[in-house]
This record gives C-alpha cells, sequence and structure tokens, in this order.
DNA sequence: CTGATACTGCCAAATTCTGGCAGTATCATA
DNA sequence: TATGATACTGCCAGAATTTGGCAGTATCAG
C-alpha cells in the first residue's frame, strides 16, 4: 500500500476509535514499524489534521479536521444495509421504521452507483425465532432509558412470581429469543435484568435517576467482566 | 511537497473547477508533468474518488465523493448503531471493520451532541450462539456476488457427500446459527443453497455470470413465496 | 520512582516517484 | 469523414522518498 493510501488510511483507524490508542497499536493495524507510523501522524498534522498525542496515553483525534471523510466503500454499504435489515427483522415497529428512514437519509447522499449498492445490497437476514410478544412498548422502555427516567415495573419471574419494582434502566440488550432490560433495581440495591415479555406492565415516571446512564452500564459491565468496546 | 499532500491538493482543485479541466492545466496548477498527473488522477480513483476523464474533454469530479453532514433522529442513531453492533459481533472479520467504519464515518459527520447519542447508545447487542468457523473466506464470497462473478464450490452436503459445482451467487443469508449462500447451480439447472460452514474449497473465476443477480434474488424470491421488501 | 508512551536524529537499503518518449484509443466537431 | 484535442499505457533510468532499526530524550499517570 502506497503511503498516500495509508495516510488516509490512518485517519479513518483513529476516527474509529474513540478513545486514546497507543503508535503501537496503530503502527500495527496499518501494518507498519512504529518509526514510519510517528512519520504518518506528523504528515497529517502538517496537512492540518487535527491528532492529540499525549505521552503515555495515545493518540486522539478530535473532531473538526479539515476533510470530512470519504465516501463509504461498498463493504460499508453492505455492512449498514445487513445491519438495519437485521434491525427491521428483529424490531419492533418504531425500531423497524427508525432503520429503514436512517438507511433512507444515508441513501439520499449516495452517488447514484452507491445507491445502487444499497438496493441491491445481497446480505439477507434469515427470520428469526419467534420472539414473545412484549405486552409492555418497546419505545417506552426505549424512550426511559434515553431521558434517564425511572421506571416503575410490575414483574413476573422465572417461576412466576409478581412484583412491583422502581428501576433505573440503563439499556436494553437483544439476544436471538429474548430482549433484557438492564437497570438498577431500587427495591434490592443491586444491578438486575429484565426480560421484556415477563414485563407485566411498566409506567415511566417523571422523576429522573440520580447517575448517568453511562455510567451505569459501565459499572454493569465491570462487574460483568465485559471490556469495554467502541461499536 | 510530497506526493501525498499532492492528492490533496489535487482534489481540491478538481472541486474548484466545475467544468471539465484538463489533464494539462490540471498538471501545471500543481507544478508536475502530465504524466505525473495522470498517475495521480489514477491514485485518487483507485482510493474511491469518483473524477471522470473523457477524451478530448478533460476531467471533472463528480459529486458524492466526501461525505456531506447529516442529521439523523436519536432513534435512528440508534437503529443504526444496533445494527452495527449485530454486524459486529455476528460477522466475520471483514464485515465486522467494516460496520465499525461505517460507523465512525457517520458519526465524522455528526453534530456533536448526535455524535455522543451515537457513543452512549443504549441498546446492546447479546453474544450469539458459536457460528461454526468457515473454511472459506466469506469476504471471497462476497465480492463474488457483488461483482457477479462464477464461483467454483467444492461442497459437501449435509450426508457428507462431497461434489464440484460452478454456481452463480446472488446472496448471503444470515442466520441466528448458519450462514448460506444462494446461488444458481449450473450442475443442476436450479436454485440451490449452500451452507458456508460446509463449503470445503471456493475459488471465483474470472467468469461473469450471464444474468444480473437482482433479477436471480427476484426470481428466487418468487419461487419460495416471499414478497420483496425495500430493507 | 517506574512504566508507558510520544517524539527526534541518523543512516543505509529498499522502494517509489518522476519526466520523457512513443504509441494507442476515444471523443467532439469541422 | 478527417482532424485536433485529449485521455491513457508501457517503458526506462535517474532522482527522490520512504522505511525500519537503533539510540536517545521528554512527558505523563499512577
Amino acid at each position: 500500500m502506497s503511503r498516500s493510501e495509508r495516510l488516509l488510511d490512518l485517519l479513518q483507524v483513529l476516527r474509529r476509535h474513540r478513545r486514546p490508542v497507543s503508535g503501537g497499536v496503530l503502527a500495527d493495524e496499518i501494518g507498519v514499524s512504529i518509526r514510519t507510523l510517528y512519520r504518518d501522524i506528523a504528515s497529517l498534522q502538517a496537512q492540518g489534521a487535527a491528532i492529540e498525542g499525549e505521552p503515555g496515553v495515545g493518540y486522539i483525534l478530535k473532531p473538526g479536521f479539515l476533510l470530512p471523510p470519504l465516501m463509504f466503500p461498498p463493504e460499508e454499504i453492505e455492512a449498514l444495509v445487513l445491519g438495519s435489515r437485521w434491525v427491521a427483522d428483529r424490531g419492533d415497529d418504531p425500531l423497524r421504521d427508525a432503520a429503514r428512514n436512517a438507511l433512507a437519509r444515508i441513501a439520499a447522499v449516495l452517488p447514484p452507483e452507491l445507491r445502487d449498492a444499497l438496493d441491491a445490497s445481497a446480505l439477507l437476514v434469515g427470520p428469526g425465532v419467534k420472539i414473545p410478544v412484549d405486552s409492555v412498548d418497546p419505545a417506552l422502555l426505549r424512550k426511559a432509558i434515553r431521558t434517564e427516567r425511572k421506571l416503575s415495573l410490575s414483574y413476573s419471574d422465572g417461576a412466576g412470581v409478581a412484583s412491583e419494582r422502581l428501576v433505573w434502566p440503563f439499556a436494553l440488550a437483544f439476544f436471538d429469543q429474548v430482549r433484557v432490560l438492564l437497570g438498577w433495581c431500587e427495591l434490592r440495591q443491586d444491578f438486575r435484568s429484565f426480560r421484556t415479555d415477563r414485563i407485566v406492565h411498566a409506567q415511566a415516571l417523571d422523576a429522573r435517576y440520580p447517575k448517568r446512564r453511562q455510567a451505569l452500564l459501565k459499572q454493569w459491565r465491570e462487574i460483568q467482566g465485559i471490556p469495554h468496546r467502541d461499536v
């Protein structure tokens, strides 16, 4: 790969990592020695890229670099369409619409041949197993998460025991067969997960919960031993 | 001026000119010989730039090379992130990278508060069942589909019976547990599906197959009784 | 203090780049 | 249909750049 291609590549790699990355990692990713990587970073900076390097930390690309990203390569279009198809197939109605609308927005800015690639994308999603219909509106759950509002839940656990709880919802996890709401349970004073098909009733309260959902998610991940990923 | 800087320059010069410019003029503007200019144009094209050159006319940069700013409602951001996370979790390495890169590109042209929404998206994808590792490179299959090239397959069916076939691949379907290549089988003169984990070996031929993959997919759908959907 | 990391200068080998030339292909137009 | 303008390609040899390794310094977090 020529140097000029590599520089654009490097920019894209930097865009992908939202947190600082060490030079060694970057060098590995683009297949070049650390010495050359330093030179490449310097080149990009000389051309105006807002790349910040801190000793002991790594590099991070600050937004607002003069050159917007290049257009999507066909594989990326395929990946976007495949993901949206999965959402459209497995998600509830509002989510399905959101996926379709998002694709339409992207299509609107694509040059014609890429728009064709989007329409003609050949990666299909097979139908999943029938997911039990939730009695609760999933959009309500998502909104509560997004706005960091407390939820009042009527929940029926695996053994059929009903309970009423106040939870701080911070994430919704999609599995092949079930969906699980993750939250901090005021009753138990601990993290709890709730299968959405076992939620009998949910009501979003006006009261916000006192922590950031990002912080809750991070803490939950640490307890579960799940490392952070950028995507 | 180094070559890599020059290429970005050339891009700007092309963006400035709204009407076709001859190679000679471009070469003058960036201070390089005509021979080198041709090479530079070729480099940019190789990196995806939509530069059109017509003999007797000149070069013109078609719109759609760079990604313009984008806006999405929060639910659509969530849908895109969720879909990309699914692809990143269930796809092979190149597909995973493509999904991440696509999101990174989108993030780069989002206004800051939406970029935060993207990072903070609370819809997670639970890990899927372990998919058997394919002995064939999935990227090769996708490329054959994209370029409508014939594939030479060594396939071992459910009963363990091996066969060699020439197929016209037109789609790749993702199920929860398996992936299936859809194609027209020259041997059987009929549509056939091939589980990717049973493909022993695949080789993409130079020969294109004589139909459009869109048409094959449509025909296949009709036979299967699957209605067409936009996403 | 220590470890991790950013960064610089130097050098010789490897690689790429460059301009020029000769030739072909294609388009617009006279 | 003939002509001029232009896009493109292959080849070549000299020029220029790039590369990786090494040695060394600086800075930051814990």
